[in-house]
DNA sequence: CGACCGAGTGGGATCGATCCCAGTGTCGGT
DNA sequence: ACCGACACTGGGATCGATCCCACTCGGTCG
């Protein structure tokens, strides 16, 4: 219907009575333009309901003005689906007020990654934001190879050489412990996250430091990794219990696990706070729904997201710019589980 | 570092010893190439790594592969967060396997809306999902204007022009209230969705419908509209107690309120289900954790994602061919509330 | 009064692909 | 021996923007 092409800027220039490099002047706001001219122009763009084709831009300028936010879905669909979302809403307000485009890549397969790879080299983004990296991700590599702008949510390791943004996971732990210890609690276990993954093994690491600090042993015993899923954690939950029956509080590096842990602690019958005090992590809206509700570490999803925006934005516009590492802090949420 | 360029299509031909078309004609899979002619090629790509620049095939062949997918923010950060997150999963799912890659739109304001029509004008997507539609959507209406392929998660009303899938809200909610009236209550109140949206109105009609088919009244005072949210839904409870403090039954539009109707039920006395059964809708996350868990009409989300992505890409690539109303069953998940 | 400068302008080349079409070579048929 | 059909090929134009550069036209200065 209609039947009308979209005008293009030589439409433009012919209806204004001037060359198409005017016009492209006045969309790009030159200086070197005549009040006349401009006047015309804008008159022109207006009557004909001109936008520039940003394809064509693009071509000739190599900035596509979209970046991609890549997510592992397997991992999105169990534990950590509120942690997504929020880094989403995160990055989606960092590029509010920019002309640029989010480009959200699910990656559910380890065979999808040749097209990610094919895709990402095929220049239709300027940047990649990376999310729930592992230790042995081929992912960063290949990026940092091709010499794409990249910055992590988490790093693969202490020593991350890419752009990287976290919270503090040792200290948020930690918190968690010594809110633990401060309400008295004597044999503390832990349901750790992956241990592929730094926030899975900071969170270890943050638990044991406020162990030692308060010249308590972090026995192995105490501790049971699991994969951030509910059912991950009521099975830790039952491997401690089983190990150490004396334990009276247990940190779980996530609200998910922590739930899974719940439903095995009732299912034993040990009363939650009163036998074993609970604490969780993420702060999700899993946590202000249990019962009781469970006391948690927060961290700022959404200002993680917000912040590697911000991060690949700048590398972007002027590579080498950018600072590498940022850390965010975390803090307690205390509610009746502990 | 490094410094090499990108080959493009000129360096593979020169390299493989044949002109730019005949690459071409490789790339898009043509018969009429020698197979000597086609081996050199292949060889030349795989040597160069090259990797076709997708901006400037857009440019020619006036194909994206990306489609836009419009979600409200402002709801996306209150009640519906789970349904947004299958949504998108849904989509991803129902893009795998094509080139296609999606696009995400947070929409956070009213006045972001000039900014996505000029976004969308611009010829950066090949068709346009759009998520939560209210019925005085200005989006729908210039997207028909536009002449943009466009896809609706739900419906403006049962008028709707555009195509659009949704599930069988009428059919859902009176599930919802048949199983209340099964266990015996007599008395059943609805806290309802926003008005202006078909899915709260259809819920409601439900609602009625099951009550008059069963030969209760439908009355006034049983409807409390709220707004998806969960303080909505404790304010809607409140009134609703207040108005009909006989009631023995709710049939809440969303999990979210059902929430908070269940934080009000308790805050004054009433248990659940002892008291008053409590039904919600959309058997999200919440309703699998709240205390008692919630019996829920479960509509298949990631599913109605995947329909409408089906049918977007078969109505871009054959304008006019696509189914253009689906629905979608519910089903009734019983848990410990009612 | 001519040389010079800087503001304003627009034509042509360019980005990297696809598509149209004219051209070449081979083969079979009469 | 000639012709047409058919398979294959590649140069040029095209998509719609930006950018380089050469050009015009007042105004200023020595």
């Amino acid at each position: 219907m209609g039947g009308t092409q979209r005008p293009t800027i030589k439409t433009v220039a012919a209806r204004a009575g001037v060359g198409r490099t005017t016009v492209s002047r006045v969309l790009n706001g030159s200086p070197l333009v005549s009040a006349q001219a401009r006047a015309a122009v804008l008159a022109a763009i207006a009557e004909l309901n001109y936008v520039p084709n940003s394809v064509a831009r693009s071509l000739v300028t190599s900035r596509t003005h979209s970046i991609a936010l890549v997510i592992p879905e397997s991992e999105s669909r169990l534990g950590g689906e509120p942690y997504f979302s929020a880094v989403i809403r995160g990055v989606s307000a960092g590029l509010a007020g920019t002309k640029n485009q989010l480009l959200l890549i699910l990656v559910r397969d380890e065979r999808e990654l040749d097209r990610l790879t094919e895709f990402l080299t095929a220049g239709r983004v300027d940047g990649v934001l990376l999310v729930s990296v592992h230790r042995d991700d081929p992912l960063p590599g290949l990026l940092e190879k091709l010499g794409l702008p990249t910055v992590l949510a988490g790093r693969r390791s202490p020593a991350e050489p890419l752009h990287h943004v976290h919270s503090d996971n040792v200290a948020g732990a930690s918190a968690a412990v010594r809110h633990l210890l401060d309400r008295g609690r004597a044999t503390i276990a832990t349901i750790a996250g992956p241990l592929d993954m730094d926030a899975g093994r900071s969170r270890l690491e943050g638990w044991r430091r406020a162990l030692r600090a308060a010249g308590r042993a972090a026995e192995e015993a105490l501790i049971a990794p699991a994969d951030f899923t509910e059912e991950g954690g009521r099975l830790a939950m039952r491997e401690l219990l089983a190990r150490r029956p004396d334990l009276d509080a247990v940190f779980a590096a996530s609200d998910v696990m922590a739930a899974g842990a719940l439903a095995e602690l009732r299912r034993q019958g040990r009363r939650v706070p009163g036998d074993v005090a609970l604490v969780g992590y993420d702060d999700s809206i899993v946590a202000r729904h249990t019962d009781p509700p469970l006391t948690s570490v927060r961290q700022p999803v959404e200002e993680i997201g917000r912040t590697i925006t911000g991060i690949l934005l700048q590398e972007i516009a002027e590579p080498g710019s950018a600072r590498r590492h940022v850390v965010l802090p975390t803090s307690l949420i205390p509610r009746d589980s502990s």
